[in-house]
DNA sequence: TCAAGCATATATCGGCTCGACATATGTTGG
DNA sequence: CCAACATATGTCGAGCCGATATATGCTTGA
């Protein structure tokens, strides 16, 4: 999958800016699928105009800078449908906290709670986003995606709780205080 | 997090050459972390022994062409532990499944039939595997990880087979097999 | 009140990295 | 027997990220 299919399917649900089609690929609900920076999409929606695949039109409000708003045409929407029917890459999952966790032993209890606690943070507030996402969700594919989303995070979240005390017993201890907040 | 505290972390768990790092970096038990291929590994290694954090040992097999086998080194455990104590990273998930999905209801039936196939297979063959490294583990920290992906992996296998149905319920149709088959 | 900081918005660029390829040899299965 | 695959190192072009530059309006706390 690349940038291009990214910028049509982004496209393909509303009219948008190369700005707004970067946050929804960074923050929001396009924000699963595949990584874009503006070094990737000005270019890639320069090559889709030139390509008939998208329309751009220019708004003008004097003072400020002009904004590009981009619009998807039906040329467009068929490489959509042509990219999305093409097998699917392996899905990816990577993680700098599992691999902190891998090393507790020899790594200070307080960098584990540290890196446990930010974990914890960003699920929560990822589970919290898709639920947003999904009571606003039309689409019955945008919904079962929600729900998928919301089932494999909570159990992320619910099961690194409920064991988060025995990776803590992992650790190197290095802290006095270490040793006793084991026992708590 | 970067190739050198990958190759460093893959290195204190034992002397390898720069394929076996990118071996178990995209298929072994370090493929869960960072992405990294030989472009990145090769010159990253040769950094690492101008820095004095790993050595290589050339074992010359007559008519093979030379293992360069890396050693980590004291200097090079010092700094594996200062990379990983930094705040870890935002975790990534990335999903051209899931695009396809929420996709589904312009899609072809077929299609998405394929691609909750692929899921399947690739999630019930991640799940041997990391089951069988588990068996296999030592570490505390490592067969906690095991444990969590594991937990995860499992849940997001189970949650796909039972709701695949509401999925392909979802989409565009297209084939006239495909309205029989959602009767199933 | 007003500067500082943040959000919007477009765009470029150096450097890093991926994926493919080149090269060489040992192993294994049909 | 040989094609395909695994081991093993390495290069290179294409593509992309992250940082930076530029410009402006809005918010907000000292």
């Amino acid at each position: 999958m690349n940038i291009r299919t990214l910028c049509l399917a982004i496209l393909s649900a509303g009219d948008a800016t190369g700005y707004e089609i970067r946050k929804s690929s960074m923050e929001g609900k396009y924000s699963y699928f595949v990584d874009a920076s503006y070094g990737a999409i000005y270019p890639a929606l320069n090559k889709l105009e030139a390509d008939g695949c998208v329309t751009c039109r220019e708004e003008i409000h004097p003072g400020k800078p002009a904004r590009k708003v981009y619009s998807i045409t039906e040329a467009g929407r068929a490489e959509l449908v042509a990219a999305l029917c093409e097998a699917p890459g392996k899905d990816v999952f990577r993680s700098e906290f599992l691999l902190i966790a891998m090393s507790a032993s020899r790594l200070p209890r307080a960098v584990i709670e540290r890196a446990i606690a930010t974990r914890e943070a960003q699920l929560t507030e990822e589970l919290e986003q898709i639920r947003s996402l999904h009571m606003n969700a039309q689409d019955p594919g945008a919904i079962w995606v929600c729900e998928y989303g919301m089932a494999c995070m909570g159990q992320s979240l619910s099961h690194l709780q409920s064991t988060k005390a025995q990776l803590l017993a992992a650790t190197g201890g290095e802290t006095e205080t270490g040793r006793q907040d084991a026992a708590e």
